[in-house]
RNA sequence: GGAGGGGUGGCCGAGCGGUCAAUGGCAGCAGACUGUAAAUCUGCCGACGGAAGUCUACGAAGGUUCGAAUCCUUCCCCCUCCA
């Protein structure tokens, strides 16, 4: 395709961005003659996105940071149905009332990546359920299934691993890629919106779009999709101890939130400060050849920004500096996650084992004498050799006991 | 509708009357080595209990038996083939 010239897909595809487009050319073209419109659905599974959502995330906000106008899509219409791709068995069915509340968890983060407003190139979220919703079967059959062949659709990944794998394909699922694909062609005909992007795992859906605008409307449409991330080990991207990575604040603290970025493989860092910040090429591009432990230096910049876009300055700021004190200064890192536990019991103490329960760095007291056991659980950076010992105000230090659980989690116990 | 096969711990997958809290793999946790990395090696890996032990668990409910994940009955769900 040669080097693009329009600002945003050079930028895009210098950083990574891009896994398949419909056309690029065709695509930067428009981009070219003037500001595009583009949009990205998130469907409403879960009341918070995670940071496999970061992606699709990022190419908004470049979309936007070149001049264009993003649409955030809400999956208020299609969640109902459940999308089949990737997936080897269906989801299960979500209430209305359940979707409703995922959908006002997810809606706030994008106030933090994107500007909204009415202006030309601010940001704008719209729900398919508005559309989807009123559908009437019979007319929308007669107007919309019959550009779609049952043949053609047998074809799409999302229908062929079912098949394959011998797991059900309900006709509701089946139908997902129809109505997302419905969903581009009504964003066409309200705001001229030209594009769709995803994950990779969308491009069967999305090419439905395209084709369905294409002969309904003639319309020039186009698609893009990002790569599928793993780790350089192979992990799917996005997994924590704490289990996945949210991005909403009240799912996952800052302290978890930086720490996962800090922790990223040698093998990653380049690639991730390139697609999850901002940082000039150039300057990436020194930091992801520092050597050995160096590269830490190019972790914690990458922690500090991925934190500073997702919760913010103070948080990020916060992170670091406890990070600093906890593992470098081997002091009281003071916003350490935090329980309080009421005077009384401590003064009476509480067994070691207990506390680290109550803090909840292990989950069952099982753990938590295991955890002992092996070595692995410390109070004050003294290794605990009883479970039974009771630890209580006496163990206070600088207002606070500090407990560990490994070489890398921590926490504090205080008073109330 | 008919005939077969199957539903086991977070996942995959053995077990097919007692020695089964259930082989093995993955994931996870801890230790060693390191750089809060990866790879590797070692240990742990249902809950409660200091322990002895108790409880919960093999789709659901009953039953047979001294004893069931394993046998029987009914029900639910899935798969394959036939109609």
């Amino acid at each position: 395709m040669g080097s693009p010239r329009s600002e945003f897909l050079r930028v895009v595809t210098e950083r990574g961005f891009v896994h398949q487009c419909t056309d690029t050319d065709g695509l930067d073209q428009k981009l070219i003659a003037g500001a595009q419109v583009c949009y990205i659905g998130f469907d409403c599974t879960a009341d918070s996105l995670h940071v496999g959502s970061l992606l699709p995330i990022m190419l908004l906000r470049w979309w936007q940071k070149t001049g264009n106008k993003p649409i955030v899509l809400m999956g208020g219409g299609t969640t109902r149905i459940g999308d089949p791709s990737g997936k080897d068995e269906a989801r299960r069915m979500l209430s209305d009332a359940d979707i409703n509340a995922n959908m006002a968890g997810i809606q706030s983060v994008f106030g933090k990546y994107l500007t909204f407003g009415s202006g030309a190139t601010d940001a704008e979220m719209v729900n398919n359920a508005d559309w989807l919703d009123k559908l009437n079967y019979i007319d929308f059959l007669r107007d919309y299934g019959r550009h779609f062949t049952v043949n053609r659709m047998l074809t799409f990944d999302s229908v062929k691993m079912r098949l394959e794998r011998e797991q059900p394909l309900t006709f509701l699922e089946f139908n997902y890629m129809i109505l997302q694909g419905f969903d581009f062609l009504e964003l066409w005909r309200r705001q001229r919106c030209i594009l769709q992007m995803g994950g990779s795992d969308q491009w069967g859906n999305i090419v439905n779009g395209v084709e369905l605008s294409r002969r309904v409307d003639q319309a020039e449409v186009y698609g893009l999709t990002s790569p599928l991330l793993t780790t350089s080990s192979g992990a799917k991207m996005g997994k924590s101890a704490q289990g996945a990575v949210w991005l909403n604040q009240e799912k996952l603290s800052n302290w978890d939130f930086w720490q996962y970025w800090r922790n990223t493989e040698d093998g990653d860092v380049g690639r991730f400060l390139r697609l999850f910040t901002e940082m000039p090429l150039d300057e990436i591009a020194r930091l992801e050849a520092l050597q050995g432990a160096e590269i830490n230096e190019a972790k914690k910049i990458l922690a500090g920004e991925v934190t500073r876009l997702a919760r913010g300055d103070a948080a990020a700021a916060e992170a670091a500096e406890t990070a600093k004190k906890t593992f470098e200064q081997g002091a009281l890192g003071d916003t350490l996650p935090t329980v309080l536990i009421p005077a009384a019991e401590l003064t009476a103490g509480i067994p070691a084992f207990q506390l680290f329960v109550r803090a909840g760095l292990v989950a069952s007291n099982g753990e938590a004498r295991r955890l002992i056991q092996q070595g692995g659980a410390k109070v004050n950076d003294e290794a605990v050799k009883d479970a039974m010992a009771p630890l209580g105000t006496a163990s206070f230090k600088d207002g606070a006991i500090k407990l560990t659980a490994g070489k890398k989690r921590h926490a504090l116990v205080k008073a109330e």
